[in-house]
DNA sequence: TTGTAGGCGTTATCAG
DNA sequence: CTGATAACGCCTACAA
């Protein structure tokens, strides 16, 4: 390993010297700095940035906790933070936290020891002094916490009342929401973006639950398509839910969107990759994973957020699960 | 922040005491012992790794390169990697090449400065000698590079003769293979496992190719499906060229799997998502992960590698694509 | 303009 | 059994 030490031997000066060349600090002559400059290139040396951390307890480093990569919400916001940071610098500590509490709290104590200078928390199991006693930066993503740090999310309640409202306005008479988890904070806002839209217009309603995954998704939707007949216009809480029901109905010869149409939230990519296309409200998740690391790097220098909520609008994405 | 030396003045001892307690080894009397571990407890004292990596030129942190974690393949591989680190006490830095040069080059600098352990690969944009010269263990995975370190891969070759022998035995007769990018060596593998096929029992074949991405596969779908007529059974070299084309069977009206055969590789999540779900060759993702770390994790702790190119079987998973 | 020396937090060696 | 102390690689007062 190429040290400091060694340039500075092999260039006749003191390490000082070729620490305020690798710096730009303090003066150097044109000459040293010359020499020094050769030597390090023909020596290959980069500074070690351990013992650089250690020094200024700072890393240029962002950890990013999600609670699945697997998810397909979360490789494209993973994707945008590390993006972002990587232009700004920061280099990407991405941690999964299967939203367990005690890996959660691992991964936090990692963050600390190894002097992250900010975090992106997409997962909150923590109770918050927890989080503030870090003494970190930090940003929240998809979730709102307390204030105590801002929180970027993207316009659920809006979102899912105009994709019900669209649904209405598109014929359907019969209509159905499959709402995802309670005590999900995304979900629970899309569930009252549903109940908004369709109170307003005293229209009776059908409410289904299901997790966000696939497998209970379509045993939810058997059951419900046992129960329920003559629903013609379903908002689903995410695009799995919505791939659930799509792929049972079509399996029952349901016709999608002439007899049932469809609309999930998401914008995931797989609503391409299904027949007929999903229509979907896409958040815009690049976009929300970019301005949170924006956002947490001002901050981490030295910069106050102007405020606790950056709401990020969702939009419709028009495809064939409506007419 | 505190540190070793305030627990040990609080403790009434020497740093040394502190570490030989924090580290299990060298002597201290069961009083010390029993006090010196409540002053930890009770100021909440972790070591810090910055230092510790300072002193031990070593992290406990693997390096993952990836191209892309949008790319549906890789978030499970990465999970994989990650679940087994963790259970083995490394943490994970992840990374994204986008198989740009500079990118990785970049990267393989952090991983030097911040002295990872072991380096997990799953693209090679440099020269050999650039990886030897890291002097850090190396495993590839899903790629073969030269011999300087071993390799984790599945058998593309005959999971797609396995596939193709599938789609002929299920009574096809008018076979394509739906190639992907040259010089990709599991692109390559899976084309020679399709031509071996239907070069044994000596019947015609058509030859199409596509990039891995959707939007691309469509666009041949649409091209192939104008020039070529009859074709009753695709072998696709990967998911989402399969998706694509399948899509674009649905939506000429093509009955599948009754008129159409279609098979892909990779086992995808989102073969499942679609309808008809997709007939695929799985690769065990995630077990070619958990093998690479813990093969990984072997030769940072000193053991050889007892081969060099570990081979993990593909299988066929039939689903509604084929019949 | 340059060099010396102390410190960042930890570990290990070597006396005591 | 315990305590100084040097070292890991780098940075920055302070001196020269």
């Amino acid at each position: 390993m190429v040290t400091i030490k060694k340039v500075a031997e092999e260039a006749g000066v003191s390490v000082a010297t070729v620490s305020r060349v690798i710096n730009q600090n303090g003066y150097v002559s044109e000459g040293t700095l010359k020499k020094v400059k050769s030597v390090i290139k023909e020596l290959n040396y980069t500074p070690n940035s351990i013992a650089r951390s250690l020094y200024h307890k700072t890393s240029n480093m962002i950890g990013l906790i999600i609670p699945d990569i697997t998810n397909p919400f979360f490789p494209e916001l993973a994707r945008a933070v590390e993006d972002i940071a990587m232009k700004c610098g920061y280099k990407v500590v991405l941690c999964n936290s299967d939203k367990d509490p005690e890996k959660e709290m691992n991964y936090l104590d990692l963050f600390k020891e190894r002097y992250v200078d900010g975090i992106i928390l997409t997962t909150q199991s923590q109770e918050s002094k927890v989080y503030s006693d870090l003494n970190v930066p930090i940003v929240a993503l998809d979730r709102i916490g307390d204030a105590s740090f801002p929180s970027v999310v993207s316009n659920n309640y809006h979102g899912a009342k105009k994709a019900t409202e669209l649904l209405m306005a598109k014929g359907v008479k019969n209509i159905a929401h499959i709402r995802g988890p309670k005590n999900i904070a995304p979900s629970d806002a899309r569930y009252h973006g549903f109940i908004d839209a369709v109170e307003e217009q005293r229209v009776n309603y059908t409410i289904g639950e299901a997790e966000f995954q696939l497998e209970d998704a379509e045993r939810q939707a058997e059951q419900f398509f046992d129960i329920h007949t003559g629903i013609d216009g379903i908002f689903c809480s995410n695009d799995t839910i919505a791939a659930g029901f799509l792929k049972v109905a079509l399996k029952r010869g349901i016709k999608v969107p002439e007899e049932l149409q469809i609309i999930g939230f998401d914008g995931s990519f797989f609503g391409e990759f299904i027949y007929p296309e999903l229509t979907t409200v896409s958040q815009p998740i690049y976009d929300m994973g970019a301005v949170a690391t924006r956002l947490l790097i001002k901050i981490i220098q030295g910069e106050k957020p102007e405020k606790y909520l950056y709401e990020m609008p969702a939009t419709i994405i028009e495809r064939g699960t409506t007419r």
